[in-house]
DNA sequence: GGATGTCGGCTACCATACAAGTATGCGAGC
DNA sequence: GCTCGCATACTTGTATGGTAGCCGACATCC
């Protein structure tokens, strides 16, 4: 890919999803650009589009922060997740072939050896591909990339639960439940059976926001600017 | 709004909807530039947005233009609004209070005014209320943005086909019955009532191919530079 | 005549400079 | 000691210069 803001773009994504760059912390256009050897033009443009997906907020002559977990936008994600993935998969069911049913068992069984390696990461990107998948058998591949915006709203939360709750293997019975019912072609049973599935991680961000409430913001509040003390 | 990006953004997504700005065409950030008075920063900044939203298509080192409509796209977008509307109809009903009842069947008042008046434009901004504000009572205010977003590719494909079809009568009698089924507190009945109306524009989409083939592309179209040939 | 090389003009991309605005910290004044 | 005001260092926003790459037309060669 030769286009540097692209490449700038998914590496912030990605460490913002993976909370190494932390809610609340400030984000500063010279510091990046600098940090990553490019020009402050394409990071900036990074950060507009970051702030468009809600993973950044930033304030005019003020700063750029990553946005702290708010429970509106958590709600709001899983809302869409839901809506999406359920109807979608209500569309999957009579349509998915055999190879489709192969496909879905294939990312099961390497979901099921990431989790006994421990590997989370391997694990959250094979969830991913599932549901990615799960969607384009219904014929809606293109409405992927809404999904996984407002995913990526709770992912951020989800990296906090997973280690924590060790559901991993609770997480890959659900998907192959889903699986099953949707061979055995009941739309009613499949769409309760994945709503649960997503429910479930859902259920957790209250917990989680009780470990880590730095984390979290409340949904009309104030920039915090919270500048550098001193110390350089 | 101070923001100068933001105004840009603004202006070029209104008249790409409108269809003022044609798909196909190619959008110069010089010449936009010029043409509005303010630097390529922000109009640059503002493409990439459009970008982002599926509005306009960015070859590097080639140019940018207007997206053509792809019915891949109208096909995506028409699955993420009906999924969305639909779910948050379902969560509407009994949650609907008397105040909710009596904005909504005032927006559809207006909305007579607006069809027996022949303001189309009105029309559309008091069905994009409508409709935002049905999500609003089903406690999903939030998730309208990304109702707006597919719906934005809709609406380009609408604009053709209301004049034509003179069906303004018809849509607002669907909003009316979408409302009064909201009240009767029947969920099924309201949410297929929704569903038939959100399809009805869908439909059109093929007639109006027909009609105005140079405004659509296929979907892994080449970039058709076409740049202006030698007139200018 | 047909294929090929070259040149000019255009594009978006990136880098950099300047402008406008804000929070912070120090120091004067009370 | 406390408060207020200003200097300063930071921020993002905007403007502009320079670069690489692509298209199209014309000249050249076979």
């Amino acid at each position: 890919m030769a286009n540097t803001r692209q490449q700038v773009h998914e590496r912030l994504r990605a460490r913002i999803i993976r909370l190494e760059l932390e809610p609340g912390s400030a984000l500063s256009e010279n510091d990046l650009a600098a940090e990553l050897g490019v020009s402050r033009t394409p990071v900036r443009e990074s950060l507009i589009l970051l702030g468009d997906e809600g993973l950044v907020d930033v304030y005019p002559q003020l700063g750029t922060f990553v946005s702290r977990i708010r429970l509106g936008d958590i709600a709001s994600a899983q809302f869409v997740r839901e809506a999406l993935e359920c109807a979608a998969l209500r569309d999957a069911v009579g349509r998915a072939g055999p190879r489709d049913l192969t496909d879905l068992r294939r990312l099961l069984r390497a979901q099921r050896d990431a989790a006994e390696d421990g590997d989370t990461d391997a694990f959250f990107q094979l969830d991913e591909d599932f549901h990615a998948r799960l969607m384009a058998v219904g014929g809606h591949a293109a409405a992927w990339p809404v999904v996984a915006q407002a995913k990526a709203q709770l992912d951020r939360a989800r990296r906090l639960s997973l280690p924590l709750t060790q559901q991993l293997p609770l997480l890959i019975g659900q998907h192959a439940e889903v699986v099953d019912l949707l061979a055995a072609g009941d739309p009613a049973a499949a769409e309760g059976s994945l709503r649960e599935h997503l429910r479930l991680v859902f259920s957790d961000v209250e917990k989680i926001r009780a470990k880590h409430p730095e984390l979290f913001g409340e949904d009309g509040e104030a920039p915090r600017p919270r500048r550098r003390p001193a110390g350089r």
